[in-house]
DNA sequence: TTTTCAAGAATTTTT
DNA sequence: TTCTTGAAAA
């Protein structure tokens, strides 16, 4: 055994030891948060491998792509990399996506298929309602998307749909009567399109398990050894394919804890790990109760709140760590202040504790809360990086591109061709493109084929004909190239040749600018991809590449540097991290809780779970914020203390109530009338904010602003003012732009810095 | 067919 | 607020 094995096995406690060492037959192992359960996972795959088990028959799974990530880095550390590099470990989506490849023609794929995202999804579903004729009201794509999901997770197939009556009944009731027949359309356009989404890679799966029992068994006899981490969210399709994996050898170590199941929304089934035990008889159960990562007060909060709910396992998490600081509270008159406050905790940790900056994390309930964060970090010079979010590779000017390199993978591919048929603009319009639709109907070809096999049968201009020619050739002409040239080449010759650059260059405009810097991180990204798999003598192809980032929600950015940054992330994203201190923002009913969830006690519980996830991430402090007016939907909305916050045990909590000066705050709604204002002000009388200065302040701040002033805007340059109109706060100036014209813009929202005062 | 502009919707959470 | 969508104009 390595000495680094070794020392590793002394170092963990005596359940953790049983749970790591026990190779075969099933076991649980139900970890509390922080309990070390990675370390657990990660020493037992070493341990497997150091007693000779072969790396190539061991799978493990998770749900993230962080959380994947995390654990390849913590077995390369035990592992020789030599080694660890042949363990099948990723998501469940990004594992059965590579044996879909192998498998695909039995199916009836090609092992180019395309893996659509949500949005492909949604704009096939779009237009599919569209084509119906039916109204948009009725059917909104997102919901029918969800539905599909939903029913897709539980392997509910169109016929078995269609021959349920109570399913039926749900969606007539919800006004789609009309839903089974998208439902069946979906399907078969996904599949004309040679296109899976990302249900699919579950749902084929288990048809490719269940109809060749020969394929089943080589996998079974592949992958003798299978762990599968946060298992409280594996859904019933997961669920099985793990089951048939597992049947034969029955070696499977499953890990979890059913007070951190938050997937439900995408078919997490918590019954998966509260039944484990009657799936495998001879199972072993392991319990890690104590918690190795956050203080006395944190633990003992957390599990003052999750004793709220009812349905759950029986532990007690404990932990022998120093008692620590008590969880802190704040409120915040708005999410303004919210921001400040939080930029202001951090900075001062900073300067006197002499903290790194990546010490924290900012954890929200929605991506949306955000956007105030990373203000407030811009305007204190504190680093941040988030994660998550508007994916890189869901930007426009990526997926178009990404569109073009699927397209020449795979030309049936439905929703790249009618992404990018007219992109950059070449005279293909509407029209013409729902004419190919109807065709491509008709004769039961893809949109592709019918353009090469049919074209003469269809009524089209010749003149456009000539376009679409010339934008088949130029695809056919990609395909030509995509044996002889690595991904990276590949991908430089189609953007010079399909000259978006150009196009954004054309623009002008500063985000033109940004799409274009876009398109070269891609580029690079694809550079990098290749440099990597060339020194692991990997293949470089196009399609390798497309594999890998069909579901990469994460963008690599190469920098060396690894500058020391504050962390951004939503809770769900947050689940299996730690962080010296954490930030929990907007603590507010209907929004932590979300408003969604209030109607079901299960939706409440899991809302709660959330928390739980959230707060038990710190390990040394906690902070958490609420406000009274939050920005939302261009409105200011009056919030309310979330009721999480009361839940907790109040010895283990500490609001803070000192008054820092807030310098100037401003209040964001030009709708709100003084009055209210003021009868705002009076409820916080004697409580932490200085009413009349921040009005004061806010108001000088405007004043600043003179005709003749000249200003920069972040977007339009710079410009002088030429006229003031409005009161204090509701100041309008039209200001003369030199390069973008006359605007009229409200003061205090345009953030202008002054240049000049003539 | 393409571009522009105004009105209306939007915010759970991820693969 | 920002993003998307649809209609009208070019």
């Amino acid at each position: 055994m390595k000495d680094i094995l070794t020392s590793n096995i002394n170092s963990l406690n005596d359940s953790q030891k049983k749970a790591a060492l026990k190779m075969h037959g099933p076991i649980i192992i139900v970890a509390g948060a922080g309990s070390g359960k990675t370390r657990v996972l990660t020493f037992r795959i070493a341990y497997l491998i150091s007693q000779g088990i072969d790396p190539f028959s061991i799978l493990s799974l998770t749900f993230t792509n962080k959380a994947a990530k995390e654990m390849k880095k913590r077995v390369g550390e035990l592992v020789n990399e030599s080694e660890s590099r042949n363990i099948w470990m990723g998501t469940f989506h990004s594992i059965f996506a590579k044996i879909l490849r192998i498998e695909a023609n039995k199916l009836g794929y090609t092992s180019s298929f395309t893996i659509y995202d949500t949005q492909d999804s949604d704009r096939l579903i779009s237009s599919i309602i569209k084509e119906m004729g039916l109204s948009k009201d009725s059917y909104k794509p997102k919901q029918i998307r969800n539905r599909i999901s939903t029913l897709k997770n539980n392997l509910i197939t169109v016929e078995s749909y269609e021959s349920d009556f109570e399913l039926k009944e749900y969606d007539e009731i919800a006004k789609r009567p009309l839903f089974g027949k998208i439902y069946l359309e979906y399907t078969k356009r996904c599949f004309k399109s040679n296109s899976m989404d990302f249900d699919d890679l579950l749902v084929k799966t288990n048809e490719l398990l269940n109809k060749f029992p020969e394929t089943l068994a080589k996998y079974q006899d592949r992958f003798r050894y299978i762990l599968v981490d946060e298992y409280q969210d594996t859904n019933h399709s997961q669920y099985l394919i793990v089951k048939m994996l597992a049947d034969k050898y029955h070696n499977i170590c499953v890990v979890g804890d059913d007070s951190q199941s938050i997937y439900s929304f995408r078919g997490a089934n918590i019954n998966n790990i509260l039944n484990f035990q009657k799936d495998y008889e001879e199972v072993e159960v392991f319990k890690l109760e104590q918690n190795y990562r956050s203080t006395k007060n944190i633990v003992k909060a957390a599990n003052s709140l999750i004793n709220h709910n009812k349905f759950k396992l029986e532990k007690t998490i404990w932990t022998n760590n120093e008692e620590g600081e008590k969880v802190i509270i704040r409120k915040c008159f708005s999410d303004n202040d919210e921001g400040k406050y939080v930029a202001k905790s951090i900075l001062e940790n900073v300067d006197k504790n002499k903290s790194k900056y990546s010490s924290f994390a900012i954890l929200y309930r929605t991506n949306a809360q955000s956007r105030i964060i990373e203000e407030s970090f811009r305007k204190n010079n504190i680093p941040y990086k988030i994660y998550g979010g508007v994916s890189f590779y869901q930007r426009k000017e990526i997926k178009d591109i990404l569109a073009y390199l699927r397209l020449t993978i795979n030309s049936n591919d439905e929703e790249s061709l009618k992404r990018i048929i007219n992109f950059p603009p070449r005279g293909i319009g509407n029209t013409t493109i729902d004419k190919l639709i109807v065709a491509s109907k008709t004769y039961d070809l893809s949109i592709y084929d019918v353009i090469i096999e049919k074209i003469n049968f269809i009524k089209i201009n010749s003149g456009t004909k000539d376009k679409i020619f010339d934008f088949v050739n130029m695809i056919e002409s990609f395909k030509t190239m995509v044996k002889n040239y690595d991904a990276f080449e590949l991908a430089s010759q189609i953007t010079k040749r399909i000259g978006i650059v150009k196009f954004y260059e054309n623009e002008g405009t500063a985000e033109g600018i940004n799409r274009i810097q876009n398109i070269e991180e891609l580029l690079n990204g694809v550079k990098n991809f290749i440099d990597e798999r060339n020194q692991l003598n990997e293949p470089v192809l196009l399609v390798n590449f497309l594999e890998e980032v069909a579901m990469a929600t994460d963008f690599e950015v190469q920098d060396s540097s690894e500058i020391d940054s504050v962390s951004l992330m939503t809770v769900h994203l947050s689940k299996g991290l730690e962080f010296p201190c954490v930030c929990i923002i907007g603590m507010e009913e209907n929004l932590f809780p979300s408003s969604m969830s209030l109607d079901s006690r299960e939706g409440l519980e899991e809302e709660r779970r959330l928390f739980y996830v959230a707060l038990t991430r710190a390990e040394k402090k906690a902070i958490l914020t609420f406000t009274n007016n939050r920005y939302r939907w261009g409105k200011v909305i009056e919030s309310e203390e979330s009721r999480f916050i009361d839940e907790l045990d109040s010895s283990f909590v500490k609001y803070d109530k000192n008054n820092y000066n807030e310098g100037s705050l401003l209040l964001t709604n030009p709708t709100i009338k003084y009055k209210s204002i003021k009868n705002k002000f009076r409820k916080l009388e004697n409580s932490e904010f200085t009413h009349n200065e921040i009005n004061n302040n806010q108001i000088s701040e405007i004043k600043k602003f003179k005709i003749n002033t000249i200003v920069k805007h972040s977007i339009f340059g710079k410009g002088i003012i030429k006229s003031i109109d409005g009161q204090k706060q509701d100041s309008r100036a039209k200001i003369y732009f030199y390069e973008k014209g006359e605007k009229n813009l409200l003061l205090k929202y345009a953030k202008l810095q002054i240049i000049d005062t003539e």
